[in-house]
DNA sequence: TCCTTTGTTCGCAAATCTACGAACAGGATG
DNA sequence: CATCCTGTTCGTAGATTTGCGAACAAAGGA
């Protein structure tokens, strides 16, 4: 028997939201876009001081968790936040933490 | 150079409780006890399909976090939300996600 | 005192995460 | 076409996480 027959679906989307979050580099992406909406990787991958394999992997995950969205731009690629997935997580923290 | 260079602190801050929420058996716990404001580690350990010293090392992981803090009330230890904390990661995932 | 109850710590194994550089892929541009 | 620019994928290494059972510690009750 595992955890998630005894955990809600809420509390496990929750996890991996949260999980998503739970490293500074991924924290600072997502900080950043929601602030401005959207930015490059090449911009990142100026400001942070890690191999750009490393950024891409760490965008690789917040895509995966369904927080942010590329869309290419030739030669660059935009990241944005994924709006339905944040609004759903924004719910879902919020109901969580008693706002 | 670190990423902590870079991030802010309440980038990190966040992160951190973030990573600790990043699990469904410590979402499933911390969830509980925010609802009800404090848990026995005996039931969570009937409640949950994990073995007793899993549990330990989750609710370890909380604590070291400063999510939640463990009272002796012999024989048992009752867990609580660690208030002051909990009000900081409220305040700093309301600011973050915009709420 | 001995036993039970409660929970932690230890030692280990498997899986996942983090990070890097090298190699690669796909468009633009000369 | 050859080259540059962007970003991904691959292979690898080391650290961390997750999980278990066995052993241990502390405190209360028989």
């Amino acid at each position: 028997m595992s955890i998630k027959s005894v955990a809600s679906e809420n509390q496990i989307r929750l996890a991996r939201y949260a999980k998503a979050m739970g490293h500074p580099v991924r924290m600072y992406v997502l900080d950043l876009i929601s602030k401005q909406s959207c930015c490059y990787s090449g911009d990142l991958s100026e400001e942070l001081p890690i191999a750009k394999s490393t950024l891409s992997q760490h965008l690789k995950e917040l895509k995966a968790a369904g927080l942010i969205q590329g869309e290419i731009e030739a030669p660059k690629i935009k990241y944005c936040l994924n709006k339905e997935n944040w609004k759903e997580a924004q719910q879902l923290f919020k109901s969580f933490l008693g706002l």
